[in-house]
DNA sequence: GCTAACTTAGTGCGTGCGCACACACTTTCT
DNA sequence: AGAAAGTGTGTGCGCACGCACTAAGTTAGC
């Protein structure tokens, strides 16, 4: 095993997975990964909220896609655009109650999915090496 | 951390990662990263050569993809197409010596930036675990 | 206070991608 | 041998995605 052998599983792991749970997640719950992506980390936010640029940051898709992706999440009354009373350029993307529900409801499936395909296929404390290395990368 | 940190690391590192390569090797060599991941199944294949299916199924990229990478790798002389004595249907790509001397040289621009971008900032023993890890999620 | 430089969001556009279909060939069954 | 089922490729098509540009708004400099 060469020292490329951790790039290559992460490229083929994720081209063999992201289909599979993003199909999973959308016959079950009619969500596509990058909404439920986006619903999360507006979740997760402080006031539940965040503009474009910091979703965009934070979230796996670009700001552009984000900003796109908050439109179809608008149109199906899961976020809704709150004008930034601080800045009149940015306007926040807010999670809304129906959005919080959705999100709820679909992650059972998602944890389900991601234990069964992937989680469940390692040890645990493979699992927590596995976290704390792409940590690392993340952050550098 | 819980239980899908290394998940959701996975799909954060591919996103942040994938494209810094992609250029890194597009601008060194005029190579796209799907172009350097099927000239290299190609290269490691017996006889240098696999069936579309084969390479679909081995490469990151899917078989129809495969398909027309293969034709603009024709087109660029770095592969082949050669009918199969034994399988009218199926025609195998073989990859050029033009195309092992283009791999060859984009060789050391590619590993370079996995060990910039990814390998460097973990430990060697962190880098063995993870590549054990996913490669078991491949297995299964 | 006015202007110039900068930041933020939205959108037109081109591209990469996989699905599903059609076609050609092979294998199996009678 | 002939028909039917199965398998391997190529390709039309539509979707998701990011880049680069524009418009609107904010901040800094004088």
């Amino acid at each position: 095993m060469d020292n490329t052998a951790a790039w290559a599983g992460l490229l083929r792991v994720h081209a063999a997975l992201v289909p599979v749970l993003d199909q999973e997640l959308q016959a079950a719950h009619g969500l596509p990964l990058t909404w439920y992506d986006v619903l999360l980390e507006l979740n997760a936010a402080p006031e539940r909220q965040l503009t474009m640029g910091e979703l965009g940051a934070k979230a796996v898709v670009s700001r552009s896609r984000s900003s796109r992706v908050v439109d179809e999440l608008t149109r199906a009354g899961l976020v809704e655009r709150v004008a930034n009373p601080a800045d009149g350029r940015s306007a926040f993307a807010r999670i809304t109650t129906a959005g919080r529900a959705r999100l709820r409801a679909a992650a059972p499936t998602y944890l389900a999915g991601i234990e069964a395909h992937f989680t469940s296929r390692m040890t645990a404390a493979e699992a927590r090496t596995v976290a704390t290395a792409l940590e690392k990368v993340l952050k550098g």
